[in-house]
DNA sequence: AACCATGATGGAATCGTTTCCATGGAATCG
DNA sequence: CGATTCCATGGAAACGATTCCATCATGGTT
């Protein structure tokens, strides 16, 4: 009862064939239509499964892939994770999970651990810049970035200052059709700002990147992503709320929103104004403390848009907390459409990206990868009405 | 640049000694100081980093973990699936990650893709019944139930009517003390009313069960389990609702929630109104769809417990469309605390129970397996009171 | 009729690790 | 001082698959 599993020799033997014969007959090469069912029949028999311990250590690679979130309590990556999964099913594959907490240190020891386990494909919502990824891509693996781009360092000059103005990503088509990466990723995030702390390597790394290191800086890694249009998705936004008269509007990003916050700034236009452009780390208390912040520093403001769901749920808390009404004193956008959107009173207005699609997506793009050179997706987002919008009072 | 990575033999010819020196030395074995001294510097230096796949191979198992939950949209799951993430990132296992959707058919699949992966060590929250994991346990994998226990399946007997006073599972002290499982599990779910469908295997393969299959039916696995005191979580929302004056209590419950209805059952006492228990299958469509009809079909009722947040998010929703207003129409108590459950208007009633350790837990204990028997673990409940219940007028 | 091309087949090497076993030297004990 | 023990050590055999390569039979061509 308790026997082992059948292995290829049991069966070849039951079958009077070789091994080679029952491993061509099972992965489909040549083999005479008597044999190839007589093998058939003995291994259906004997209910033997190929074990994917020999096949991986003969081929040098794992199946299957690697998928790095920052945190499945986040209703949106659990979309995007199911999204992946759904995917790997369909192609039967295996999928190795890792939450990173949005900490590039944490993000690198699972890297490290998908590398032992000689799991070559991932997809990965990155919270590291290339100190993290460039060795994985240097180790051979097959990454996708998906819902984001790594972070780009800081230039060393005057971090406080990143004029967008001097960005002339434009309207970008033909720097799109050259480097997808770049185009999509204009404005790094403005580390001085933020509290996304934590990248304590990145200073001591990069002295020993040497003449390249320009060249680097600017396109850092080249890696394909599927990524939701944030730009469009936040000028939709943003457009909607001038519509209804708001001027001073707000936005709340946490670690990964480097581009939205571009796509904010730009939307925008030319002066903005600082003040209103907040950052969070990851956490919930975190993103709390910086709604609250920002409403209690500037009570002038009309409108807010966070980007993502943990600090839309942030915002509604911290307004109620301070008796700011929805949308009376105060307008909301959340990036991220997620079911509770809608169970708030009022229901939120959203601009929705399709999450699950995106992991599907990239799912897809990993798996494909060796067959095609895979090229990024961009997929588009809409702006759902609901009613924490209002006209400015 | 592309080489390939330093294996075990590299390192030895580089430190002048055997493989099997190395192996030793790397997993703790014996070995001179300087000799180990040697070979650890020579690994550092080479950047070695022992592959799984050879491990594994020659264990003839997988490390790590599998996790199989049934949705990772739904918030209470991925708190779980981040419990156990944490305990085996702490490992330094890996998980391997599968979705269910409540079908026992995709779970099936899934656990003949871990057999596959040699991967021996499954954390579940299980959809399927005997019939999925009997094979599973037979094929000596280390199994844990998260959350629930396997549904049993309904005895062949008029399965319309399971009368609940025939259960003795009064106090449980010592049946708990003999069978942890059983008594923890003591009402099966009431198959004929649910909607939970698709496990068509179960009639055809139990034909060949024999003799033992009453036995069997009785108590189908043996497996450890962390769960949550659902009957006593359930036992406290009841009574809470009865002290604001509630007397038609309904439940709304999802696949997986047998434990939960059947200590409904106990707390509202003998006579249950039936029309009042109504269940759903795992989807948004289909909990919207029996929280809408309960409300319209019973409109006497003042009081609803959900079985899960998507039932309770489902009954929020149905409620505000039937323009019956929480809690002055009809009070709500929602089983998981999420994080939008505060976001609610009015802040959503719950009884939490501890996701996150639920998976911690769980995974723990598949690890510990082996070392020692492990035992089922029941982690307590506790009745968040905000403002979704209030009295019956 | 001899020869060559083709296709089916099995033996054996290989992947990277762990682990069994034999060997040799040093140390301890009688 | 001899014998016994003990420990460090390296060679080699697994683990279960894939895949290269040689072999053999067959059928068609010259």
């Amino acid at each position: 009862m308790e026997s082992r599993r059948a292995t290829i020799k049991d069966v070849a033997e039951a079958a009077g064939v070789g091994v080679a014969t029952v491993s061509r007959v099972l992965s489909g090469g040549s083999a005479s239509p008597r044999t190839r069912e007589r093998v058939l029949a003995v291994a259906a028999q004997l209910d033997y499964r190929p074990s994917a311990l020999g096949r991986n250590l003969r081929q040098r690679r794992t199946g299957g892939m690697g998928l790095l979130v920052p945190d499945l309590t986040d209703t949106f990556y659990g979309q995007l994770a199911e999204g992946v999964l759904a995917c790997a099913r369909s192609a039967g594959e295996p999928v190795v999970l890792g939450s990173t907490g949005d900490d590039p240190e944490q993000e690198a020891e699972l890297i490290g651990m998908l590398l032992e386990q000689s799991v070559d494909r991932v997809i990965a919502v990155p919270s590291g810049g290339a100190d993290t990824w460039g060795p994985a891509l240097k180790a051979g693996m097959t990454i996708v970035f998906a819902d984001r781009l790594p972070a780009e360092p800081a230039p060393d000059t005057s971090p406080a200052r990143n004029d967008p103005a001097d960005d002339p990503t434009g309207d970008m088509p033909e720097r799109a059709a050259v480097a997808d990466l770049m185009a999509l990723d204009g404005v790094p995030l403005p580390e001085g700002r933020t509290g996304s702390g934590g990248r304590t390597a990145s200073g001591g790394r990069t002295a020993s990147g040497g003449a390249r290191e320009g060249a680097a800086r600017t396109r850092p890694l080249d890696v394909p992503a599927v990524l939701a249009d944030d730009r469009t998705g936040i000028r939709t936004a943003v457009r909607y709320l001038r519509g209804l008269g708001h001027r001073r509007i707000a936005f709340l990003g946490g670690p990964g929103h480097g581009r939205r916050v571009a796509a904010f700034r730009e939307a925008v236009g030319a002066p903005v104004d600082e003040e209103l452009v907040v950052f969070a780390t990851g956490s919930r208390d975190s993103a709390y403390a910086a709604a609250s912040g920002l409403f209690q520093s500037r009570p002038d403001l009309t409108a807010v848009v966070t980007g993502g769901n943990v600090l839309g749920e942030a915002a509604v808390l911290a307004a109620r907390e301070l008796d700011l009404r929805v949308p009376r004193d105060v307008s909301l956008v959340m990036y991220d459409d997620v079911p509770w959107a809608e169970l708030c009173s009022p229901p939120l207005t959203v601009i929705a990206q399709p999450g699950r699609d995106i992991g599907y997506r990239a799912a897809e793009l990993v798996l494909r990868a060796g067959t095609r050179r895979p090229r990024s997706v961009v997929l588009p987002t809409e702006l759902i009405v609901r009613g924490s919008c209002g006209p400015r009072y």
